[in-house]
RNA sequence: GAGUGUGUAGCUCAGCUGGUAGAGCAUCUGACUUUUAAUCAGAGGGCCCUGGGUUCGAGUCCCAGCACGCUCACCA
């Protein structure tokens, strides 16, 4: 068996590495093995050996695999990783049988392999394992990208992620920090006694959300079905039904643009409280989001883009209508038509619609005047009737309902309401939003029958608060795009 | 959807006013039992995103398309 491999000259670098798995083959080596176990991963063999001496040789043998990312000194020395950081593999020319020498000859950058051997650590002071018999695990017949500029190619990035994340150590980590945020929220809700539930994705009605939706169908039935643009309708339906405190983590569907801080599948955590309000989840909204950050970071003080958040403690609670007045100078509260709104926010020079309700011009000039302002974190409160069919009236306004929205960084990262129950009430907010469909207002809610009689039913007073997922992880881990955030972010087929 | 930028070797990038394509890493060969972005010498490797056009001649200029980034619009 020959180890020369002067015949792959010009040959393109995946054929080069196929010809080598073939030779693998030809020595009988199964180059895909079914098991290997190794006994120490790079953290823990760094932790028990050290305090090794340099140029201390052990006759420990160990068992250790991982991926090759450096081989230097014609294989003499190989650097391997797992998840855990890295092992060096040191092959002396000497000692290591001919067997094992043509095995080494045939290995490549990226091939996955199990080295057992025996614990040294050199004159440098590099922790190795000196190579007794090598296993390869997985033949790479694809070429890393380069090792010192990593991978830059954003297509690449989004549509190889398992490259990003090989190359790029920040990749793992914010995926990694992702997962352990939403075991810190599920931990902390599970604690105060809420159920985690699941609710269909398949909606056959348009709800809980204005947006426009996806569409699918489904054959059996023969009718069309709208993938989820938010689970409340039938998270309240289980409130209904006596659960008192219900939470859903899961991904919404909005057809609508992307940029960095939209994709069109996202994550949305939406949680109901029995005889709770709006009050109740502010402090709820902030103690989740501390609860996540110490976990994660360690600390409430969070830097981002070269901005720095404090999360912990009491945030502020200002008013749509108070910031509004604030900003423009402009006191909508004391406007009784919506005529007089509309001629308002054309003096601001801010475009609505010639028949724009009054709550549609507030929270229009709110969104162009205030929201880019809004560093936070800040709950603004208290928002329009008119544009908020699922929220009970505010108890002490009956233009306003009680309603949150939470901002950080600009971004609204949430939404919640002291929740609609007044069955009578509900359905004729939604005959409004059916009007506006029918008025063209492709966003605007379908009439449930199924959630008004069930709300006829009776439903408890409830507090409901939502959370945009990705938007909290992406503050937590500095990330500034919501690509970065999502493992497999939705891209254009290519 | 609009504007704008990018697309060249497996990867990261050069390529000027148009003249037959370059580097580093990676690959192959050799040297070196030494290293840690190992080093040294040599070699191979290109539908220059796609399709049109201008030109004697296009990676380069023009038009269209595709993909991605950024900004804006819609939205969470």
């Amino acid at each position: 068996m020959t180890t020369e491999n002067s015949n792959l000259a010009g040959l393109d670098q995946r054929t080069i590495r196929i010809e080598k798995l073939k030779k693998l083959e030809n020595m009988g080596i199964n180059a895909y093995p079914h098991i290997f176990n190794p006994d120490f991963t790079s953290k823990a063999l760094n932790e028990k050996y050290a305090t090794l001496a340099n140029e201390e040789q052990t006759e420990d043998e160990v068992k250790v695999a991982g991926r090759i990312r450096a081989i230097r000194n014609s294989g003499m020395f190989m650097d391997l990783y797992d998840d855990t950081g890295k092992i060096q593999i040191f092959s002396s020319l000497e000692n290591l049988p001919q067997s094992e020498k043509d095995v080494l000859a045939l290995l490549d950058l990226g091939d996955i392999i199990g080295v057992t051997g025996t614990v040294r650590r050199t004159k440098r002071g590099e922790l190795s394992v000196a190579t007794k018999h090598l296993d390869v695990l997985a033949k790479s017949l694809q070429v890393l990208p380069e090792k010192f500029h990593g991978l830059q190619d954003q297509d690449t990035k989004y549509r190889q992620r398992y490259l990003d994340m090989m190359i790029n150590p920040d990749t793992t980590r914010t995926l990694i920090m992702r997962s352990q945020i939403i075991s810190a929220i599920r931990e902390f809700l599970n604690g105060l006694g809420f159920l985690e539930v699941e609710t269909p994705i398949l909606h056959p009605i348009l709800g809980g959300a204005n947006a426009k939706p996806f569409i699918t169908h489904h054959n059996t039935l023969d009718m069309d079905l709208y993938l989820r643009i938010a689970p409340e309708l039938y998270l309240k339906r289980l409130i209904i039904g006596g659960l008192p405190a219900v939470y859903e983590i899961g991904r919404n569907f909005r057809n609508e643009g992307m940029d960095t801080r939209h994709n069109p599948e996202f994550t949305m955590m939406e949680l109901y409280w029995v005889y709770k309000d709006y009050n109740d989840m502010m402090d709820l909204f902030e103690q989740i989001v501390q609860y996540a950050a110490m976990k994660v970071l360690g600390t409430t003080t969070v830097s981002f883009d070269g901005k720095t958040f404090e999360l912990g403690g009491h945030w502020p609670r200002r008013s749509m209508l108070d910031l509004v007045k604030e900003e423009t100078g402009i006191d909508f509260e004391a406007f009784e038509t919506n005529a007089e709104a509309v001629e308002a926010a054309k003096k601001l020079h801010v475009e609505v619609p010639e028949n724009a309700s009054w709550g549609l011009v507030v929270s229009t000039v709110f969104e162009e005047k205030c929201e880019h302002k809004l560093m936070g974190p800040i709950f603004v409160i208290d928002h329009p009737k008119d544009i908020s069919p699922l929220t009970k009236e505010h108890r002490a306004n009956k233009r306003l309902v009680e309603r949150f929205e939470p901002f950080i960084n600009t971004w609204e990262v949430g939404n919640a309401y002291s929740e609609l129950t007044n069955p009578l009430d509900q359905r004729e907010r939604l005959e409004e939003q059916v009007k506006a469909r029918e008025a063209g207002d492709d966003e605007a809610n379908m009439m449930d029958e199924d959630f008004v009689t069930a709300l006829e039913h009776g439903m408890p007073p409830t507090g409901g608060l939502g959370m945009g997922i990705d938007r909290i992880v992406m503050i937590l881990t500095g990330s500034l795009s919501i690509r970065d955030v999502i493992a497999f972010p939705t891209m254009r087929k290519k």
